[in-house]
DNA sequence: GCTCGCATACATACTCGGCATACATACTGA
DNA sequence: TCAGTATGTATGCCGAGTATGTATGCGAGC
């Protein structure tokens, strides 16, 4: 989803051809996500068959073709970015399930998971601070903000990750369904 | 991903059949992860064909068809659950993307956007104050847990969003890309 | 007490979007 | 000339949603 409207906010200004987007793209990410070039070639083509996209003139230099936002496509941008986000929906996420798996059927083990858990958190803290000075060093304060925000997720992780191990386990009441 | 684990999971202990699956899986996620039916059948003749399960017997009842662990199958549910969730990759969502773009193209309505930002985000700490009270009401310590990890994550993003709109913004240094 | 209609249990088929791999082809510089 | 980079197409998997189909069961009304 992100990388359909990434586009439109990258054409936005400028025309660019497909490869062009790929490349602002990861740089305006910092480095942090690598798109697929295929990709980037099908939302493209899915955005002008939606009409938000449209090819500029005819093929260029190596079979370059350029593109522009459409009026809809400037009028789905903004519409995106006036938008709160709501985020990946609530308890979709695999170690919400993982947990409860691990509660019902693993019993022995869950402080094992937790710990390996932690442990994990404790790993991206460290990326996410070196990424976090790389960003501010090179300048991109922007970039730096998003770190921040990670951060601030990790942090809560393994403030979890604490609260979920020092509970007393065992006689497990919460594990029945039907 | 977490479907096909969460089935597996499911699976382990007692054969099901697809639609039992279905609400077992709901009923699970304390009513919070509505699945689509199409996906189940799809999920199970996945992993019909990966080997990681396999039907019993012949069609029962209704055309019922019941699914129980192969060997793999366990073996692979024991390895995921053994595994330290990495979560989604670091920066590939879809806030982050909507900040850089407003950043760049919106300099003016940076703060509407974090206001929006903040206002969802309460909203979303409400309701999961309700469905956590509604846990423990259910005796559903299990769910309980998760809501409490999704309650730290919002209040995370609180935090950022406040540390966002009291940084002094305009004179963007970080928006270059070439 | 039968039947019509609706709900529910159970399943398949089709579609679309995200994402990855593989392939093709032109250019460019050592 | 050969490696690499720039640029693009084709294809396929997977997650997810919609639509459809077929049994069974159940209540309302004649």
């Amino acid at each position: 989803m992100s990388l359909k409207f990434g586009v439109l906010g990258l054409l936005k200004g400028e025309p660019l051809h497909g490869y062009e987007v790929k490349n602002r793209f990861e740089a305006m990410l910092g480095g942090t996500w690598e798109v697929n070039i295929g990709q980037i070639y099908t939302t493209l083509q899915r955005l002008e068959r939606d009409g938000l996209v449209r090819p500029i003139g005819r093929r260029g230099d190596r079979g370059k073709l350029q593109y522009e936002l459409s009026p809809e496509g400037h009028r789905a941008l903004d519409h995106w970015l006036a938008q709160p986000d709501s985020g990946p929906q609530q308890l979709h996420e695999d170690i919400y399930v993982k947990l409860l798996l691990a509660t019902r059927i693993a019993n022995g083990n869950l402080q094992q998971l937790l710990g390996r858990q932690k442990r994990a958190y404790l790993q991206r803290l460290r990326d996410l601070n070196r990424l976090e000075e790389r960003a501010r060093r090179d300048g991109r304060v922007d970039l730096a903000r998003l770190v921040r925000g990670a951060l601030l997720h990790t942090e809560a992780d393994l403030k979890w990750m604490d609260e979920l191990s020092s509970e007393r386990f065992g006689a497990e009441e919460g594990a029945r369904t039907e």
